[in-house]
RNA sequence: GGGCGGUUAGCUCAGCGGGAGAGCAUCGGCCUUACAAGCCGGGGGUCACAGGUUCAAAUCCUGUACCGCCCA
């Protein structure tokens, strides 16, 4: 029952996760209990894990551990989700390598291939999260792809149907010509980049001798323009109302509008309207009944045949079919610098609109697709958070969650891939045969007028004509519609299942601000909507993971810390401990590595404590289980008061830090009560019991330090689960391990009020400032740290008394091989002197004192304290401070007052020794 | 442009109305049989700046500067 000279986390962490796994450690306890139940938030099936993954799961963990062992029943849900572009993505690229196209291989070989692609990779990311140590229940594990899911997102998407929050429309939505899909608003990243602003002639129709400039960062969009405006009120352009102009290149006759939305300072104040390629233009354009020309194709090529369909001739049509966008615009503005219609370029800058997957800039893109009606989903979610029902901490984050949600706009959740849940919805090739056009390959087209035919399983025929032969909607569902489902979803929705009733809704959700409007802004609405309640009664939002620079770490800046291998380096526990001593509330995390090396001689500190324990423990073999029987007993010698003093205020201080979500505290706590209180003082003062030259039984100490260790085993343990355990382990010896034996599963430490004892915690802070300064006097002197000195104290008789009683510590923890007690007015000549409290303290090793530093020290110090004092005597003479201050404060200062009388007194008595002696 | 947050010791950060703190780094001394991944001791800060509120401001308010993020 020893363990080893050193902590080897190689060794102990898989071992451990194992076991922990093997006895069912994971499941939710049987019985009434409480419940406390969480999902995760599924990772991509495509990812592997990063900072961002390891800090999240170790908060979530954190919970887990500590409410389990706190009596709850626990179920924490993992999973992952089917990221439909990404994923896709992946499956392509494999494809690619082999010289085939998803088109070539068709969408249910594809669809096979993705699954076969899930089964060998696409547990990577849990396995990782395993090394992690995630208490996860495993057999809960769900995907957004599995039967269950999929019924559910079925079910979800019907019922929306036929609430009427669902429709099918042709908008202008944001398109990524790569991925070749719609996106939503929130799925495009506006990033800020260099680029040109031209300035481009446009002709009056009626005197193209007259024309106004229009400026436009996208020249190649004006072949779709069809009007240009002017603000009402602008001046320069009131000349031109009601006239028409003749666009450059296309010959296209358009009206000038007066549109108060136009900006007069941009530019020149004359705006091209495009409204078939920009969001503000798509507005301009149904205000005014304008044409909307799709000028592209799906790969954001121009389109040749929208001119044509309207018919529009010209050779220009031609030239610029089937150009890409940006070559395109090059061939234009140089055709319109040719033929004069281009009066200047300005570098401009500007944000443009990214795929958040691939970073293609997408296109304003008109085609029909599916909306959620989201305002009747979103007002009861924003009811929920003002009304307390859901709260979010830090609370900050509401401020941003109402701002989105109330000017949330309708959600465009079809996407134009193949890898995700196909929509639920049928089209009858005999009575709406003019809006399903099929191609030559089986491969079919639905107009924006289409009539689909939703419903939860495929219909066997059409409602409307009886038709037999349907098509079904080739779109899949956004990935996040279904990770919106998932805190109901993966507890068995839309079945009333065992789960669901247990565990719904779930009690914590922990995730990065990145996805609060993604995912958590969804996950609110959809619970509301299908569950009536919201889905978990706390978000706790933390922080991203940055690098030391404060960068957001990323592949492409090389900036990437890899968590697999900082915790094959410096073990799990040190990584995991420095992930949440670092965890404060908003704010977020620069992550050094030299951080976890320091934390990692936490865990060494930690593991050599054991070894001391275990090293002591002598004989003793008669335990039976019972934690803190000892510690509860009585018969405990001053320091075990202390500790047990200090060890109740850790645990009450511990249980409010991780009520509170303050992670960061919670960690600090416990470092400071296991370093510099238990290995620091206790084990140190302990040696004297363990040695019988205090107290009358060395096997009470052992108990008690073995007690004290299982305490901080435990309020460790959340944080900390592999060494922990380790340690557990051969601490309990054989009577208590085994199988189903785990500290994880042992309770919590409780808190017993009746322990914090103020006047033991007064007295041992007493001695340790006693012993500090005793210790310091001895620096100064330069005296061997082994050489055993003579002390002369001086002050107040119950001091005195209490010092005799203590010189066993004295000897052990301050060297002091013999004590004077001095009460007459006498004091030592030529001695080093400290002032503790009223209490005087001499070193009087006359030969050994450099007079000249001794007085420097002792001045120093003295107008220190005559500093502080003037400070305090100004308070307590200010009337104002008298009358309006707290009576708690005020007392407060008057002793402080008094301390520091006392102090300066025993320091000028000092400086006079000294002045004798010169 | 709108909103949010930050600026505290050399570094990373707690504290957010009544004594300026931690970890790391640094300096000095120690291989004291749990731990040199350690022990003991020390030094180091007009709490960004300017006003204001208050008996009392790092902490609350206003403004300025710089940095970061989100939204448009």
């Amino acid at each position: 029952m020893q363990l080893a000279k050193a902590y080897d986390h190689k060794n102990v962490e898989s071992k451990w996760y194992a076991h922990w796994v093997q006895s069912g450690a994971f499941k939710p306890a049987e019985g009434d209990a409480p419940y406390f139940s969480m999902v995760i938030p599924p990772p991509n099936v495509t990812g592997s894990l990063h900072m961002g993954h390891a800090l999240n799961n170790t908060l979530q963990d954190i919970l887990c551990r500590y409410k389990r062992m706190d009596g709850y029943r626990v179920l924490w849900v993992p999973g992952t989700d089917h990221a439909g572009i990404a994923t896709q993505n992946v499956v392509e690229r494999r494809l690619a390598a082999q010289g085939l196209s998803r088109a070539q291989v068709g969408r249910d070989e594809f669809i096979a291939r993705v699954w076969e692609w899930k089964k060998e990779a696409g547990s990577t990311i849990l396995h990782q999260l395993k090394a992690l140590g995630v208490s996860c229940d495993w057999e809960h594990e769900r995907f957004t792809m599995d039967e269950g899911l999929s019924l559910a997102v079925h079910e979800a998407f019907v019922r929306l149907w036929e609430d009427g929050l669902l429709y099918r429309a042709q908008r202008l939505i944001n398109w990524c010509p790569r991925c070749k899909t719609a996106l939503a608003d929130i799925e495009v990243i506006h990033e800020e980049s260099d680029a040109s602003l031209w300035y481009i002639r446009y002709p009056l129709a009626d005197d193209p001798s007259e024309a106004l400039i229009v400026a436009t960062t996208r020249p190649e969009t004006m072949l779709g323009d069809t009007a240009v405006a002017v603000h009402p009120e602008d001046k320069r352009y009131q000349v031109f109302a009601g006239r028409k102009i003749r666009l450059p290149i296309t010959d296209r006759v358009v009206p000038l509008l007066l549109d108060p939305y136009v900006d007069q300072t941009f530019g020149t104040g004359a705006l091209k309207i495009t409204p078939g390629h920009d969001f503000n233009d798509f507005e301009i354009g149904e205000r005014f009944g304008l044409d909307r020309i799709s000028i592209f194709d799906a790969d954001a090529r121009v389109d040749g045949s929208a001119f044509t369909s309207r018919g529009e001739k010209g050779d220009w049509i031609n030239r610029y079919n089937s150009k890409d966008r940006f070559e395109a615009r090059k061939l234009i503005v140089a055709d319109l610098k040719e033929r004069g219609f281009l009066e200047k370029v300005e570098p401009y800058r500007h944000a443009v609109g990214r795929c958040y997957r691939c970073q293609t800039v997408v296109e304003p893109y008109l085609t029909p697709q599916w909306f959620v009606k989201i305002k009747p989903l979103a007002e009861p979610a924003i009811r929920g958070v003002r009304e307390g029902k859901l709260r979010i901490i830090p609370e900050g984050w509401s401020n941003s969650y109402f701002a989105w949600m109330e000017n949330i706009k309708d959600w465009c959740i079809s996407r134009q891939i193949w890898w995700g849940h196909q929509i639920p919805a049928w089209y009858c090739v005999a009575c709406d045969s003019g809006n399903v056009i099929r191609g030559n390959q089986g491969e079919y087209i639905l107009t924006k007028d289409a009539q689909p035919i939703v419903a939860r399983q495929a219909p066997s025929s059409c409602p409307r004509c009886g038709g037999k032969e349907l098509l079904q909607d080739p779109d899949v569902l956004d990935t996040w519609f279904s990770s919106g489902l998932w805190p109901f979803s993966t507890l068995g929705w839309p079945n009333e299942t065992n789960d669901l009733k247990s565990f719904y809704p779930t009690s914590s959700l922990v995730t990065g601000f990145d996805i609060l409007f993604f995912w958590v802004a969804r996950m609110i609405m959809m619970g509301l909507k299908f569950m009536d309640d919201v889905p978990f009664r706390d978000v706790y939002i933390h922080a991203l993971v940055r690098d030391e620079e404060g960068q957001k770490m990323s592949k492409s800046k090389g900036n990437v810390i890899d968590p697999l291998e900082v915790m094959q380096q410096y073990g799990t526990d040190a990584f995991r401990f420095t992930l949440t001593a670092m965890a404060a509330m908003g704010r977020d995390i620069k992550l050094a590595e030299d951080r976890i090396a320091g934390y990692q001689n936490f865990v060494n500190k930690l593991w050599n404590a054991a070894r001391f324990v275990l090293m002591n423990l002598g004989e003793y073999s008669d335990r039976q289980g019972v934690h803190r029987r000892f510690l509860a007993s009585g018969d405990l010698q001053f320091a075990d008061l202390w500790i047990r003093s200090r060890l109740t205020a850790t645990i009450a201080e511990a249980r409010k830090a991780i009520a509170a979500y303050r992670f960061n505290d919670y960690a600090n706590i416990l470092y400071q009560f296991t370093w510099h209180e238990f290995c620091d003082w206790y084990i140190e003062m302990s040696k004297l019991s363990l040695n019988g030259t205090i107290g009358s039984d060395p096997k009470q100490s052992q108990r008690l330090l073995v007690e004290i260790l299982e305490q901080i085993l435990l309020l460790l343990h959340p944080i900390m689960p592999f060494v922990t355990e380790e340690i557990w382990q051969v601490l309990e010896g054989p009577q208590r391990t085994g199988p189903g034996k785990s500290v994880m599963l042992e309770s919590y430490p409780r808190l017993e009020t009746g322990w914090i004892d103020e006047e033991i915690e007064k007295k041992m802070e007493f001695l340790m400032n006693i012993i500090r300064a005793i210790r310091n006097l001895r620096t100064e002197v330069n005296c061997p740290p082994g050489k055993e000195v003579k002390v002369i104290f001086h002050g107040p008789d119950h001091d005195l008394s209490f010092l005799r009683g203590q010189a066993p510590y004295l000897r052990t923890l301050a060297r002091v091989g013999s004590v004077e007690y001095l009460t007459s007015r006498e004091r030592p000549k030529g001695a080093a002197t400290a002032v503790v409290g009223s209490v005087e303290i001499y070193l009087p090793l006359g030969d050994m004192i450099n007079l000249h530093e001794e007085r420097t020290r002792l001045t120093k110090e003295t107008s220190k304290v005559e500093e502080e004092l003037s400070r305090i005597q100004k308070k307590l003479s200010n009337p104002e401070f008298l009358s309006k201050a707290k009576e708690e404060v005020i007392q407060k200062e008057r002793e402080k007052s008094t301390q520091h009388e006392e102090k300066l007194r025993a320091l000028n008595l000092s400086l006079e020794r000294l002045r004798e002696i010169e």
